[in-house]
RNA sequence: GCGGGCGUGGUGGAACUGGUAGACGCGCCGGACUCAAAAUCCGGUUCCGAGAGGAGUGUCGGUUCGAUUCCGACCGCCCGCACCA
């Protein structure tokens, strides 16, 4: 029997597809486009069969795309700069540079082995010169504009990578990648003014309608836009400047009559300043700075406040003083880092109160009362916002919305406040302190201050000559390459040390890829054509990161004039991560899947036959070295073997156990695929022929299931549902497979050539080069990436007659072929005909028949 | 705590807008071929029951001629956010 023999079909048809360009794409507006994108990777060493399934998926649709007529731009390229790379140099002293393009060197070959369509031509890596040049001039561009500034704040400091993050990148309390718990330090740093766009940011969230909902809500929280008011408390006090107030953001102003304290966050200039001149307050400042704000810890902590000698008088009636605290719990990076307390309408307020004794007045009753009076306040604020004002002087009676009105109008007037929306987003900090990034283009000088890098002289790029054997910054030690020339008044000066987030790289690469050889960062009529990205694939765990900093980048870069684009990602896919149990042996050392023996079976064992332990089915990692790798499994069962079971197994956006068994079983198939097709070519009628028309009988069967199967499978890839693509085609095959092979009871040739070459070209965009090679031995010489999507004949997918289940008082009782869309009195007589049915009726009178027209029919009795 | 998602055979998962639950696989069982094994092929496989039939989509209840699908309460799991005023 022969087996399909992938390794020379699989290099073949890669070495075809390469010499003619097959996946060249140009810019040309005549054709309609489709760019599909996936996250690209970080090059970080070797791909495993977890990293491909994204790059499959995008694949597959790129070459769906491509059969139905589009133009597709399918790039694909290297973030390539980040922290790996250095600490690999500190570990074993080699450059960055080098480790980073043998590994990208590595994985383009790895990637290229299976079959995806790529057009290498476009290629990129953000490390290169030629790359990161174009975003330092954006850098400048953002400068110009006010967009980047650079301000000392208090930052999130990573102990273990030695550098600043953003607060995106700090994920409970601890660095995203090294897991360290986040320290504060007040640094100066470059930041971009992500907030100025932050209600464009969220607006533009609704139109995102291609994109999960999980990730309009993540991205939506996160930005977190919250309408209210500032209103000013008239201080008083020791050391208080005349007429000096103290600014508070509330989204309550509709409960100011509730109020019964301020409270300062410790690092308010008023704490501050206090702090100077009463030791207790200092003292209590510095306890909170040691409990920290950003760990996790905080969910546990006690609501703590200091008394301050100050007063706060009420901004509605100047009679009423309010003691003012400082409160662990308020934070000066939200809001005015002041707020008013008022305790029955809030439950962090409430708490406090309680613990420092102070009044509980309520202000909102219940909309709907209950048995008349109000519920008292107990431990629980009344926290919602349907309600009537109570106790409330001239916002008595009102609803909390008309309040809230009254409430801001009236501050207007007394110059006490005014409505303000606050964001919970910040902005992003892009300084980072170390090595292997793109440098940032901009000069210190002791006379002139911050002064850009002149256009002309950029890219600033990176110097060759570090040493990574100290923990610091290598271009901070770097002997010559920070000392220059002030462009400005010519006097020593020196260079920016800090390097940009990578985040920056990411934000705009997938315009780069419109056109990556270009000396602009991009041309105008290759963007204006290729973006938005239609179709971008890419993990959960860039929600925010990523694709929140990518939406800000292109609005960004639309005001500096770059391009004029709405949204980078018209659609976003998150696929699953692909999993695999985890192996321990008796000495609880993990080990590589292929060391454990009977690994599917009760009673695993290692080399050695001793047992292992099986460990929880989770996501490939090296640490637990549940990892089987890429070229492995393309020796031994092929690209197409892969691809296909990474396809099959779950849906897209669920997690997938690779599995031994599976993976067999889909090369199983692959082989029955190719033996189907290839043990009936001497049945086929000739190309081109029409297929025959047959009125009735297994040849009408077999044209009506393969235009079924073009019609769901094209259904089911345009809405990502690969999984039962695939079990579509594997029912076909199956049904191809049960039809006789042999005439005189075998199908009419040119059937047999209509289904075979519909199979070839359905699997295609799945299992490419097993499908091109089929299609070579179904005779052709064009290229199966060449043709065309098969379409389905509407008038085969209408069955003349369709079966119909009959249900007794909802239960399924019998089936009866009916002519399609047949009158209802005809169904009804034939369900009541059914003996099945008389049976189950045992003598009843039938009080009702429900006719659900070709579907079904309930007889109640 | 808040927000979102999910619970279907031994297992991964199907089931369009309420209309034949378990498609398609994996595994398992039986059989054919073989000296034997592998590969391949054929048949079976939700549970109970010999059968007729009954039960069945996390649990309980509701709406309906009919509920995996809609509604309510609860249980469990997963993810995100979390002193945001």
């Amino acid at each position: 029997m022969e087996r399909y023999n992938f390794r020379e079909a699989e290099t073949a048809w890669q070495g075809v597809w390469r010499d003619r360009r097959s996946f060249a794409t140009v810019t040309d507006p005549s054709k309609p486009k489709y760019y599909v994108l996936e996250m690209f990777p970080y090059p970080s060493g070797k791909l495993h069969v977890g990293h491909v399934r994204n790059y499959t998926m995008g694949d597959v649709i790129a070459r769906f795309m491509r059969a139905k007529g589009f133009n597709v731009l399918h790039p694909m390229g290297w973030d390539a700069f980040g922290l790996p790379a250095e600490n690999a140099a500190i570990a074993s002293g080699g450059h960055p540079a080098d480790w980073t393009y043998a590994n990208i060197a590595t994985m383009r070959a790895q990637l290229k082995l299976i079959g995806l369509t790529y057009d290498w031509d476009r290629e990129i890596a953000t490390c290169h010169p030629e790359y990161y040049r174009h975003e330092q001039k954006m850098f400048l561009d953002f400068l110009r504009a006010g967009l980047a500034y650079r301000k000392e704040s208090w930052v999130n400091w990573d102990p273990v990578e030695n550098t600043v993050l953003a607060n995106e990148q700090v994920i409970d309390g601890r660095g995203w990648r090294s897991g360290a718990p986040v320290e504060r330090r007040l640094l100066s740093q470059w930041f971009l003014r992500i907030t100025d766009f932050a209600d464009e940011l969220i607006a533009g969230i609704e139109k995102l309608d291609r994109w999960p909902e999980r990730v309009r809500l993540m991205q939506a929280k996160w930005i977190g836009r919250s309408e209210g008011a500032r209103v000013f408390f008239r201080l008083g006090g020791p050391d208080v400047a005349p007429g000096e107030k103290l600014e508070v953001f509330t989204t309550r102003p509709d409960t100011l009559f509730g109020a019964s304290f301020c409270a300062l966050s410790p690092n308010h200039p008023v704490a501050q300043r206090l702090a100077a001149r009463d030791p207790a307050a200092a003292a209590f400042i510095a306890e909170c700075g040691r409990l920290g704000t950003s760990e996790a810890t905080i969910e546990a902590a006690e609501k703590l406040g200091y008394r301050t000698d100050l007063v706060a008088r009420h901004p509605l009636d100047p009679a009423w003083e309010l003691p003012v605290y400082i409160a662990n719990f308020v934070l000066m990076e939200y809001g005015a880092g002041a707020i008013f307390g008022c305790p029955a309408h809030d439950q962090r307020d409430l708490d406090f109160a309680r613990k420092y004794g102070l009044p509980v007045k309520q202000v909102v009753r219940p909309a709907v009362e209950h048995d008349g009076a109000a519920p008292e306040i107990g431990d629980e604020a009344f926290v919602s916002t349907d309600g009537i004002i109570i106790n409330s002087d001239f916002l008595n009676g009102l609803s909390v919305a008309e309040a809230k009105r009254l409430a801001t109008a009236r501050l207007t007037e007394l110059e006490a406040g005014f409505t303000t929306v606050q964001y919970r987003m910040r902005d992003w900090g892009v300084s980072r302190q170390r090595y292997w990034g793109c440098p940032i283009p901009v000069i210190h000088c002791p006379d002139c201050g911050i002064v850009p890098v002149p256009e002309a002289d950029l890219p600033v790029r990176l110097p060759d000559d570090v040493s990574f054997d100290q923990p610091s910054n290598p271009l901070e030690r770097h002997p010559t390459w920070k000392h220059v020339a002030c462009p400005s008044c010519g006097g020593g000066a020196t260079r920016e040390t800090d390097t940009f987030d990578t985040f920056f790289e990411s934000s705009w690469y997938f315009a780069r890829f419109c056109s990556p050889r270009s000396s602009q960062a991009f041309e105008p009529r290759d963007v204006q054509y290729f973006l938005p990205v239609d179709q971008y694939i890419g993990g959960i765990e860039h929600a925010i990161l990523h694709l929140l900093y990518a939406r800000f980048f292109v609005r960004a870069l639309k005001k500096c004039g770059y391009l004029d684009l709405e949204e980078p990602f018209a659609g976003l896919f998150t696929q699953g991560m692909v999993c695999h149990a985890s192996y321990q042996d008796v000495n609880g050392q993990w080990l590589f899947p292929e060391q454990v023996r009977d690994a599917e079976s009760d009673h695993p064992t290692d080399e050695q036959g001793r047992p292992v332990t099986v460990g929880r089915v989770e996501k490939m990692s090296k640490s637990r070295k549940n990892v089987v790798g890429l070229d492995e499994i393309v020796e031994s069962f092929g690209a197409d073997t892969a691809r296909l079971f990474l396809l099959s197994d779950s849906p897209p956006e669920r997690d997938l156990e690779w599995t031994a068994s599976g993976i067999e079983g889909t090369w199983r198939y692959v082989n029955r695929l190719f033996r189907l097709v290839t043990e009936r070519l001497a049945l086929l009628g000739p190309i081109g022929a029409a297929p025959a028309s047959p009125v009735d009988g297994a040849a009408l069967e077999t044209r009506r299931v393969v235009h079924r199967t073009v019609a769901a499978v094209t259904e089911d890839l345009e809405h990502f549902r690969f999984n039962r693509a695939i079990a579509r085609i594997r029912e076909l095959s199956n049904h191809l497979e049960s039809v006789p092979a042999q005439s005189p009871s075998g199908l009419d040739g040119s059937i047999q050539r209509e289904a075979l070459e519909t199979i070839v070209k359905l699997i295609g965009p799945m299992m490419p080069h097993l499908a091109e090679e089929l299609w070579r031995h179904l005779g052709h010489t064009e290229l199966l990436v060449d043709q065309p999507w098969p379409a389905a004949d509407p008038a085969l997918l209408r069955d003349e007659s369709v079966t119909v289940a009959i249900q007794v008082n909802g239960k399924m009782r019998d089936t009866i072929d009916l002519p399609r869309d047949c009158p209802e009195d005809d169904a009804r007589a034939a369900a009541l005909r059914s003996a099945n049915v008389i049976r189950m009726l045992e003598g009843r009178p039938v009080r009702k028949v429900i006719v659900v027209p070709n579907r079904i029919i309930n007889v109640v009795a």
